[in-house]
DNA sequence: AATTGACTCTCCCTCAGGGGGAGACTCTAT
DNA sequence: ATAGAGTCTCCCCCTGAGGGAGAGTCAATT
């Protein structure tokens, strides 16, 4: 006969927990002194609380364990109980790994553009661009619709994208409705899917400058950068591209002054 | 101006979660009715619903989504927060992973057992056993190590492992102390470690018989195989494999008297 | 106006699996 | 006999809500 500390000792389950197994009909007492209501455990109970705790261990509630612990002995005859435990941790930790994919990509996002932020000089650049992979959906209709384009990729192309949303625009004029936008997300491969087209943007040379703060301010880097091409002597030989590098967050949406945008012209 | 029910509505949280949101701090409402304590939330308050949205999806304590929301505006200034949560989380999930991969090993076993136990004739039966490769730990010692010496080899090859537990008595005779024991557990691959060696072991033609029952009552079926092996004229080549299909169970003891253990021995 | 039905308020209980602590006994060894 | 360790019950706490009681309110219809 063990004292509740000695049997807590035993069988590493605190006293309060044997308090709440003997209030709960999981793991009795032997014996209770009736006057001072003292617990005290035999040896037979040391095999039941290492089934507790095995059963503790596989996440099983207090109530199961109960009912196994009352009509099982053997593991065969358990079963059913083991694979309906099998599901429900295993829902669970799908939940749990979707969760951690999106902090993580959340965090690769952030990064990637604070290290763009601290790299920008915020001036007209030339570069060569490469040809990029993407899932692209080209539609007439307002600027502000290309949000709910780029989830509708998103939601089709979520783990394969790579890179930072694209709009390129087709018109030569400014249109504030029925304009010509191709809205685009860079992917590591795909396929058409759901009046998605998947298709590589040319790369080539590209005049370009990151815009520091609201779209509605676009104009004025814009003016920049056409001014940069006029003095040079360049010709435009392609619609004009905006890549997003930083708007609204997916948890805040984050203050537009912050957000970063890169005209992309590509030039001869 | 929206009623808790309408506001309720349009952010799609409970107004039990809401009214929990003003008391814990994180989302006020922007008018609370003095006289009646009604509460009124204006449209400033459904972004800030929506992100603790977000956060709640992301399964971050009311706590920090309290702290998040008093403190930042922007997804870039809570990566300490979001690497935090990611470290919380992956832990959660790889402990959810174990816990099912056990729940995984444990119900494949009982399957197998459970079909060899329909199949099995107790009958002595001859077969040819394929090469196994296994992980083994060979000593000297009492018979009942061996239960340890299997949890050694667990240890070390838990993932690899795809069989059931295998003894080879080296000794001509029966020895009580100082018998000469290995102990196998058939592994998917690996290599030697920790003084656990890695080897095949050869197959062949075996006799075979399944015993029913507690291993104290072995000898009835050594006898019933050893019988067999004389009538049929057939020469011991080996030393004699106990395979434990059924014995104790991870969880429960278990009734001996459904103990199930193949008695191999390799003959020509 | 008055009524009615839908809303909303606060307050308390419940869930799971205990932890912490108070205040009162009790056991064991010296 | 006494001290120190052990144990008892009882109550509150944690998370993130949900359920329900009982009382008070709002808005629309008669």
């Amino acid at each position: 006969m063990f004292s509740i500390g000695e049997f807590s000792r035993i069988t590493t389950l605190s006293i309060k927990a044997l308090r709440l197994y003997h209030e709960k009909g999981l793991l009795e007492p032997d014996f209770i002194d009736m006057k001072t209501n003292y617990r005290y455990y035999n040896s037979d109970a040391i095999e039941k609380a290492r089934v507790i705790t095995m059963l503790k261990q596989l996440q099983f509630s207090l109530d199961d364990t109960r009912d196994i612990l009352a009509g099982y002995h053997d593991d065969g005859d358990i079963l059913d109980f083991l694979e309906d435990q099998k599901s429900k941790i295993e829902e669970k930790y799908l939940k749990l790994k979707n969760i951690s994919d999106s902090l993580n990509t959340l965090i690769t996002v952030e990064r990637e553009v604070k290290m763009n932020f601290a790299a920008s000089q915020f001036a007209v650049e030339e570069k060569n661009v490469d040809d990029i992979l993407v899932a692209s959906i080209r539609y007439k209709g307002k600027y502000d619709e290309c949000g709910s384009r780029f989830s509708d990729i998103g939601k089709k192309f979520g783990r394969f994208i790579c890179g930072k949303a694209i709009n390129i625009y087709y018109d030569v004029e400014y249109k504030e409705s029925d304009a010509d936008i191709e809205s685009c997300l860079p992917i590591r491969k795909g396929f058409d899917k759901d009046g998605i087209v998947v298709r590589k943007l040319a790369g080539g040379k590209f005049v370009s400058l990151i815009h520091k703060g609201s779209y509605s301010e676009l104009s004025a880097s814009y003016s920049k950068i056409m001014d940069t091409i006029k003095e040079k002597g360049y010709q435009i030989t392609g619609p004009i591209r905006e890549q997003y590098i930083k708007g609204p967050g997916m948890i805040f949406k984050g203050n537009p002054k912050n957000y970063l945008t890169e005209i992309q012209i590509p030039v001869s």
